[in-house]
DNA sequence: TTCCAAAATGTCACCGGTGTCAATAGCGAA
DNA sequence: TTCGCTATTGACACCGGTGACATTTTGGAA
């Protein structure tokens, strides 16, 4: 018997609206517009139902609202990046930014190969109604996406480097720049022969990336020997073949400047394994600074993403334009050289 | 005038089940006995449903549903490691198992070593209530959360190594086992004095790991010498300064055995800036295999944990448990020996 | 003190599903 | 053909919020 309304007494266990009105003596729709931090309530009533609704540890419901608000507290990452530290940084970068909100971060890979890329994704869209989409790259590449996503009424943030066409909500990277440090910074040691391996001609990084090599290697007196251009996919595997058909040229190049991280630790192993020491014999450098650089050995220079922080301003940006809070919606990232040990002068021998 | 009719027409664009109930000519419980697989629909009726669902593509609002229902359809990965690499793979597993459902993952990341931990994770299980949480090491280890969680009445499967208490909704793995093969492949190497990096003392999967790794040493007639026993915190970092010690011993170890890749890829570094090279001088053996140990030159010999697997595993058997449907709750993985190039026989000179 | 616009709060339907339980339909036995 | 029971289907309230609009307060001018 006792136990039966103990049972009464503790069940639910969630306070919900109704609870807190009650409570403190007002309509639901007053509690739920000091939720929503609605200006139109008298302070001393906020504070009333404040404290009750500290008192009761009540949790709006996120679903309830989101059915109300046809939108739900979910931001999207939609991602096909092949680089597992890219994507990692980027989650961590977005939820940085989402920690103490009411928002929550889901994953939705995607490939954009498929021929239904864009219908997968505007289903998720249309289906979870999220808050907002995060697109790094290369899907933030894809125009048709962007264009049925905004169709669709969706939010969106997009992270690019900087020839993507719609200037609009986008995180921008100077790619172009970067690579071109990196290459008055081979050319500066010495270097002449330089070899390049680019990421797959699908992202627009990846010419980003040439272009801007070029043009460092020009501001240099150099110019970029065709022959010594090979393509990789931005996979660890690709670069390793890439260094092997460079390093098979007659006359090898003594510096290699590759798309990522990923390819340049390709490249590592294929110098390594065709006895090549590094930097001595060939310098390397990569693009993105992901975690990896720094682990190998000898340290890897590359040119440095700030990942992370591009993540958190992408959520940050994606919140206040979903909430009509920003005007300027665009910040640009300027890429650095990051010098370790696989970049040496050219030997003289 | 025809401009307002026209966009009436295209207005909301969202199809509902009352859209559905009323073409098909039947109620909206009906159709949401459909959506749901209820066996109490005539077979005729079902599929006229079926066919109408498809024809107007109706998405059923997983808000909604989740309102009506309590519980909403989002997976939350808890999570804490420390290594990017587990738990990329980790996600694409559990992604694997969830594509093609109606389930959305959800990153949780938390800190163990914050008092109020367990109060993070709980608010955030009552306020989005996720259909169910996945808890890897060493989140996994913590049996307070655990506790909590059951008492929220959240259901969730834990990924753990085979010394956790409570066998049920557990994704085991025997990692004494794998450690024990590790030691026995260097025993066979002829490497007498061998060294132990281990992980931080509040993961169960570091004394797991060392016990297995004694108990192999001992088939093979040897002992684990304390002082080669360094502690790390299963970082890169905390690998090369832990390693540094060993290799500052009057007789330094002719093999490490690290109790991760990322230790293991911070005993490389040490190695190399003490001027030795790998295998030739040191053998070293890691514990994951995550994607580093193949990308290092040379290719780290390491444990193999198939966590992508455990992931997808970790997925379903969550789903499965969850809607009631499994009985046995508990599944085990076999981590294997994956032989590189960072182990070679103990040079006799 | 009275009156009125502005400020504050409340009412109630509705978002799109599901649970409960009632109502109807269908089918074999009597 | 009628009855009784089971298989199907439907009616309606409700999940926990928010929007639109109505109502009540409030404060200051007249």
């Amino acid at each position: 018997m006792s136990a039966s309304s103990d049972q009464r007494a503790s069940r639910g266990g969630n306070v919900t609206i109704n609870d807190i009105a009650r409570v403190a003596k007002v309509s639901k729709k007053t509690v739920s517009r000091v939720i929503n931090e609605s200006p139109f309530v008298k302070e001393k009533t906020r504070e009333a139902i404040k404290k009750v609704i500290a008192e009761l540890g009540f949790l709006p419901d996120p679903q309830a609202r989101a059915l109300a608000l046809g939108k739900s507290f979910l931001i999207g990452l939609v991602y096909d990046n092949p680089s597992p530290q890219y994507v990692v940084n980027m989650q961590r970068g977005i939820l940085d930014a989402l920690e103490s909100t009411d928002f929550q971060l889901v994953l939705r890979p995607c490939d954009r190969s498929q021929p239904d890329f864009v219908q997968q994704v505007l289903r998720f869209a249309q289906q979870h109604k999220p808050f907002g989409l995060i697109l790094p790259p290369s899907v933030s590449e894809a125009p048709e996406l962007a264009a049925a996503i905004a169709a669709a009424e969706i939010d969106y943030v997009r992270i690019a480097s900087v020839s993507i066409d719609d200037p609009d909500h986008l995180i921008l990277t100077d790619d172009a720049e970067g690579s071109s440090k990196a290459a008055r910074h081979l050319a500066e040691l010495g270097h002449r022969r330089i070899g390049h391996i680019h990421g797959p001609v699908t992202f627009r990084s990846t010419h980003e990336r040439r272009r801007g090599f070029e043009s460092g290697l020009a501001e240099s007196g150099l110019t970029l020997d065709p022959e010594l251009v090979a393509e990789g996919g931005y996979t660890f595997a690709s670069g390793q073949a890439a260094t092997e058909a460079l390093l098979a040229h007659s006359e090898r190049p003594t510096a290699i400047f590759a798309g990522n991280d990923e390819m340049a630790t390709g490249a590592y192993v294929a110098a390594r394994e065709a006895g090549l020491r590094i930097p001595e014999d060939i310098s390397i450098v990569g693009f993105d600074d992901t975690p990896i650089a720094g682990r190998l050995w000898p340290g890897m220079t590359t040119v440095r993403l700030p990942i992370r922080e591009m993540g958190r301003a992408a959520a940050r940006l994606l919140l206040d334009v979903a909430n009509g809070a920003r005007r300027e919606t665009h910040l640009r990232f300027a890429p650095e050289l990051v010098v370790r040990a696989s970049t040496a002068s050219r030997r003289t021998d």
